[in-house]
DNA sequence: CCGCCGCCCTGCTTGC
DNA sequence: TGCAAGCAGGGCGGCG
């Protein structure tokens, strides 16, 4: 599952392999995956635009093109950008290609065909339910303090939830609750201040770790250039039902909070 | 505004 | 061993 680290990675590769080219045409296999604004035809409308960058919003690849339009790329579960080179032949599930003039194109593949590539148009706000970054000058601990108050919603749930702080998936949620010593399952105004003080710094350690390691590869992630990430081998309680807790020593349990499988340790989280 | 639910899909796991 | 059924999951629209 591609989440904020993962989405880093591939639209840092994807600035270095895709920015400055121009697309000569898109090939659509799979209409639902590219979408356009009413009464705009996506392959036309990307037709001889030029990449003038690639960023990242949340879990979101942002391609910024030379007409100030912009892809915006969710990726979902499955989803995959690669830059493939001429003649090299279609990748699974290769559903949306752009095809640059120097013969490279890149390759949006999907299994579930949950992703989606969007076309937004010069200054439309696309992002505007999207909540803060959590990696920016702006997520501060009184911040996070204050978008807590008063919320009975479970602690997790709320780092999930894209529309408070945008990046976070299942992943680094487990991750950052286990490092806080956190149960998830607390409701957000039950936690201390020190407590949530200790929770935005997991956080925001977990995912700068997770970045410097090229991002997590459990099930389908892979980086601009086809490559897995390492943060699989760091992972703490992520996917390790059963295993024992490395500060405790306890077995680590799968529970469903939220609707998502849950990883945590009943011994050493509260 | 808030929270919950169902839906989208298909690879993988489970169970017989 | 083989097959069918059921699960998993991020974002979004609908609903209360």
């Amino acid at each position: 599952m591609p989440e904020l680290p993962e989405v880093e990675t591939i639209a840092r590769g994807l600035a270095r392999a895709i920015t400055g080219k121009t697309i000569e045409r898109a090939s659509v296999r799979l209409a639902k995956m590219a979408v356009a604004p009413a009464r705009v035809n996506f392959k036309r409308a990307v037709r001889g635009e030029r990449v003038i960058s690639v960023g990242r919003r949340g879990k979101y690849a942002v391609i910024e093109l030379g007409s100030g339009r912009r892809l915006v790329v969710s990726l979902r579960m499955t989803g995959r950008l690669i830059v493939l080179e001429r003649g090299q032949a279609a990748i699974p599930y290769e559903h949306v290609s752009l095809h640059f003039t120097d013969g490279t194109r890149l390759a949006f593949a999907d299994s579930r065909q949950f992703g989606r590539m969007r076309l937004v148009e010069r200054g439309e706000p696309w992002d505007a339910n999207l909540g803060i970054e959590p990696l920016s000058g702006d997520f501060t601990p009184e911040r996070f303090i204050g978008m807590l108050s008063g919320r009975t919603t479970p602690i997790k749930a709320l780092l999930l939830d894209q529309r408070r702080i945008a990046g976070v998936g299942n992943i680094y949620a487990c991750e950052a609750l286990w490092g806080a010593r956190i149960r998830p399952s607390t409701p957000a105004k039950a936690l201390t201040k020190p407590a949530i003080r200790r929770l935005h710094n997991a956080l925001v350690e977990v995912l700068q770790r997770s970045i410097a390691m090229r991002g997590t590869s459990v099930d389908d992630y892979v980086d601009a250039q086809g490559l897995q990430g390492g943060f699989q081998n760091a992972l703490s309680v992520y996917g390790r039902a059963g295993s024992r807790c490395e500060r405790c020593g306890r077995a680590i349990v799968r529970t469903v909070l939220a609707a998502r499988g849950t990883w945590w340790c009943r011994t050493c989280q509260r």
